[in-house]
This record gives C-alpha cells, sequence and structure tokens, in this order.
DNA sequence: ACACAAAGTTCGCGTC
DNA sequence: GACGCGAACTTTGTGT
C-alpha cells in the first residue's frame, strides 16, 4: 500500500528520495536465493567427500562432469589438438 | 543387478574394478545440484537487472548485501579501522 | 636464437603441419612470465604478512589500497549512496 | 628500530597511534609490486592474443601449458584415471 | 578443514 | 551487430 502510493508520486518512495520497499523486497529475495545456492554448494561439497572416501579420486570426478557438460564433438576435438600439441612439443 | 552383486565382491563393483554404480549415483547427485545452483543464480542476475532498471546501483546494492552479511559490530570496527589508516594517510 | 636454429634442422620444426617453433616459443615466454608473475605474488604475500604481525588489519588494509585505486570521485560517491541506502532500510 | 625512533620525530609518523611511515611503506611496496604484476598479465594476455591470431586454439595451449606445470606420472595417473571412469560410465 | 589467493569462465559494456 | 575490454562470479589450488 504505502509503497505503491509512494511509488506514484515520483518513481520513488519516500526516506530520501529512495524507493526503499522496492529496495528492501529485492534484498529479501536475493538474500534468500543466495542463501539456498550456498546450501546447495554445501550439499555437493559433501557429496564429493563421500566419493572421496570410497575411494575415488575427486579431482577427476570433477572433471568428468565438465566433461560431460561439454559436446562430446568439442571434447573429442580438444583432446586431439591437445595431443597433437604435445607429440609436436616431444611432451 | 550385476552392478549390485559386484559390489558385494569388494568394495567395488565391476568394470575394471570401479564402483560404477555408486559413481554414477554421485555424479547424478551432483549435476542436479548443480543444475539447481545455476538457476538460483540467474534469478539473482534477474533481480539485479530489475535493480539497475529501477534506478538503484546495483554495484552499492551487492555491497550492501555483503555488509548485511556480517555481524553489525565487526563492521563497524572494519570501517572505523579503515577511517583510521586513511585519515592517518592523509587519503 | 637458438630457437630459430631448430627451425632449420629440422626434426621439430613442423610436426603434423603444426608452426611447432613458434608455439615452443609463445609457450616459453607465456611459462617465464608467469613465473615472474608467480614471484611478485609470493613478495605481496610476504608484506601482507609483515603488515599482521605489525598489528595492522591486513583485511582493511586490502579494502584501503582497493579504494586508493579508485577515483575519488566515484568512492565519494559510492559511500554515499551506501550510506544512503543503508539508513533508508535501517541498517 | 627506525621505526619506532621515527614514531616520536615526526608530523606524520603517529597519527592516531599508528605506525603512519611504516603503513604507508607497506602499501606503496604493495602498489607498486601489483604494478608489475598486472603488466605481466597484459603481457601474458598479448602472448595469447597472438597465439590465437596463429591459428592456435589458446584453450587447448593453456591446458597444455598448466599440464607441463605438473609432475608427468601425476598427469599419467590422472589421464589413466580419467579414462578408466569414462569408460566405467559408458561416456 | 577453513580461509585466502589465483585462474578460468562468463557477462555486460562500449566501440567500430 | 560483432568484437574486444573489463568486471564479476565461480571454481580450483594452497597454506594455516
Amino acid at each position: 500500500m504505502s509503497e505503491s502510493q509512494t511509488v506514484t508520486i515520483g518513481h520513488n518512495s519516500n526516506t530520501g528520495g529512495i524507493a526503499v520497499d522496492r529496495l528492501r523486497n529485492y534484498i529479501g529475495r536475493i538474500e534468500r536465493l543466495e542463501e539456498e545456492k550456498k546450501a546447495l554448494g554445501a550439499d555437493i561439497k559433501d557429496i564429493y567427500q563421500e566419493i572421496k572416501s570410497t575411494g575415488f579420486d575427486t579431482k577427476v570426478v570433477r572433471r568428468l562432469i565438465q566433461l560431460r557438460k561439454m559436446d562430446p564433438a568439442d571434447v573429442e576435438e580438444m583432446e586431439a589438438l591437445l595431443d597433437t600439441y604435445r607429440h609436436a612439443l616431444g611432451d
């Protein structure tokens, strides 16, 4: 109420010419989303711990997941190029 | 089937001595969580766009949110120290 | 010098249609630059350790340095805006 | 030594109980080192641009350089593991 | 294991 | 409209 009223006055509301309610709304939403995001990050981390304790190499698993996100053709090409360069350099 | 059988053999399953099902399970969970995380990131980005189009300075809003995450006492102390240093340096 | 010589020798100058010498040159330069960069990073870190042991708050010093990089007018504006938003929100 | 002396000497040596000169010294050194570091970063970026314009794939070159930093045995092991996992998963 | 620092990747912006 | 530039976010590595 009070918000939408004041908004119509200018394009902003009250305190110091700031659309406070709107800002507060934005911030609240962002903070909530960030919390959820953080929680997901923690979950992922937990799974990696579990992976590690199962004896898998987490670094390799991370790369594996990365590769799965990419177009297989691109992966193929990248790896071929890498081999080419390495052999060319003698590495 | 074949997987759970082989699992019981050692602590790993079949292909090349790898607990494939377990790995597959981990990866699936991670990929799903990462997707959700990504979606939240997109939501947050959208809100910042809205914030910007409302005339707020997103950079400042980001800092504001950062500060709100911190203990007010710590914020106070940090800012006081910063002022002290700045004045001492003549900045 | 030594590199351009190897081009004429020939066993590695053009493996699989790749300008190997050129690539080798690029890589060598990059690796060297990265080493120098890393060394500078270590130096900086050392100074921060010293700062810490002198009793300064390194986090605050970092922010101070950040602020010094910015245009003073922008800093001023940012801080003014931040205050405005904070007061508006009651923070 | 010299520092605690300067505290008593001068006009800016000890503002508000702060070892200003010392702080100023630290900051100056850090800022200078950071500039050099930044310059190196720019140099590296230039080389990558050159690499790109020569027709090499910069992403692959970056990875190549990364691999060269690692112990060859570790690289070997990582790649072997990656293959194992991929085949196990059918990827 | 946590926090800090570095690197890589992505996105928005100004330019041409 | 694309391209390069710069900043921001994310992720990876490291030292405590």
